[in-house]
DNA sequence: AGCAAAATGAAAACCATTGTCAAAACGGCC
DNA sequence: GGCCGTTTTGACAATGGTTTTCATTTTGCT
């Protein structure tokens, strides 16, 4: 059931703190000597995705970027919109909110998507040097 | 500044309460006999978006969709993912909640994103009938 | 009318993602 | 080990939304 292959995509996105796309990750891999191909690294991506394994999310401009994250249970993001660094937040007032305005306007099977973003601490820092 | 093709297209999404893509509006556009481009329809809708009159946002699998909301300041909303059906919602408590998260990590510029989903009362019924 | 700047759109280029399919790896089983 | 059916792999082709290109048309102004 759990191949080589895909864990070895499971170890990349475990050993980054930010947000990656196939592409990246597939360069990475071929980088370190990985023989893998770019197919593949979707179809691992995406039974990741699929087992709950990893979170996905789609930038700006469209691409896919999956995250290991340690928080099994529903949560939301800050990401850092310079270098990509992201914290995994909980916010239990923002989940009882969607659930209520999904019901006041009678919307049934409510769900939601949460993203903050921001400028990290370390690239402020680079910002007012650089 | 504001060309004929441009006040077409805000037309189209003015007449519409669901988010629309760029596709689909040329489209209906040609359908109903207007003469024009797909490039310009893209072109349009990028305008309107640079200038804060429409918004944007990607579907899950990674299309742009529009809308003209009728709510000038910051807002979200709440989609029906069946027919696309939208509603637009406030939420004061999300917005202090997103900048507290983001001071809390000590991240600036702090921004967010927060979309609803659930079924509209209208789908519910077709989906209890059909 | 005359002319420069802006807008248009058909077609080509882009690019992430998915489909195809033959080869390779795996897993029992003798 | 060898055999065989199943699963996985990956090079390559195809898809599809979006952007670029660039020659033509329209607009704006005198
Ligand atoms: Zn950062
Ligand atoms: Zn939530
Ligand atoms: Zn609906
Ligand atoms: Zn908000």
């Amino acid at each position: 059931m759990t191949t080589s292959r895909r864990q070895a995509v499971r170890k990349v996105l475990a050993a980054s703190t930010s947000f990656r796309s196939a592409q990246d990750i597939y360069a990475e891999m071929r980088a370190s000597g990985a023989k893998i191909g770019l197919t593949t690294v979707y179809r691992a991506l995406q039974a990741l995705s699929d087992a709950g394994e990893i979170d996905v999310l789609r930038t700006d401009d469209g691409e896919a970027v999956y995250r290991a994250c340690a928080t099994v249970s529903h949560h939301h993001h800050l990401v850092c919109r310079r270098c990509g660094k992201t914290v995994e937040v909980a916010g239990p007032d923002v989940e009882r909110w969607a659930e209520a305005v999904g019901k006041e306007h009678g919307f049934t099977d409510v769900t939601h998507t949460v993203e903050v973003f921001g400028t990290c601490p370390s690239c402020a820092e680079e910002a007012k040097a650089g």
